[in-house]
DNA sequence: TCTATTTATTCGTGTATAATCATATTATGA
DNA sequence: TCATAATATGATTATACACGAATAAATAGA
């Protein structure tokens, strides 16, 4: 029996709050959507997401601040890839929840 | 082999940022929890989450709008309750996010 | 009907933040 | 070193929105 009362803390909420914040802005969606799909740089983040150089930029800046993406220098570009496989899951699921509503 | 390219139309972004923006600010995550152990009135989700009348109900009006919620009144009570499955998996897989990371 | 209880709404305000523009930083090749 | 390409940052601005205060609406009981 699982029914005892769950309690969080005001900082546990809050974590949990941010990492939906991350993913509830269209344009850091659309990154880690891009991402899913496969490590990419800046560049074609940028196409693939329609976005300008710097919205995309200040985005992956304020993912890689709360570790869902991580980036690796490669000459001049910079591959940014999914840093968190619970995010990737929780992304999964509420395509999937796109998908039954038609 | 299903690493072909997925695209999303805005509309279909903007449709998954809407569930997780209801569930990325900490007085909507609160009442979300507390509705995760079982239906509640009002009075009783404002006690629980230890917000004023005001912001509880607020966020409700929220979260009604984006058919997170269900409300059905009861007397002089209204009874709110989860509307959607989806959202329950999302936010039980963010909570294990949580206990993993310690 | 009058009162108390519960919930909802309106309005105003402060705060957070996404985007743009301009500029800086970092790396490559000639 | 100079020019170019790729990425990051700072400052500013406009917008979204969460909350409090006050009030309204709905229901129950005397």
């Amino acid at each position: 029996m699982n029914n005892y009362i769950h309690t969080y803390s005001q900082e546990e909420v809050e974590e949990v709050c941010t990492i939906f914040r991350m993913l509830a802005e269209p344009t850091r969606m659309k990154i880690v959507l891009a991402l899913l799909e496969g490590d990419m740089c800046v560049h074609h983040l940028t196409e693939r997401c329609a976005g300008t150089q710097s919205a995309i930029s200040h985005q992956l800046r304020i993912l890689r601040d709360n570790k869902i993406v991580k980036a690796k220098r490669l000459g001049q570009s910079v591959e940014y890839s999914l840093a968190d496989a619970h995010v990737q899951s929780i992304v999964k699921i509420a395509l999937e929840h796109l998908h039954c509503e038609g």
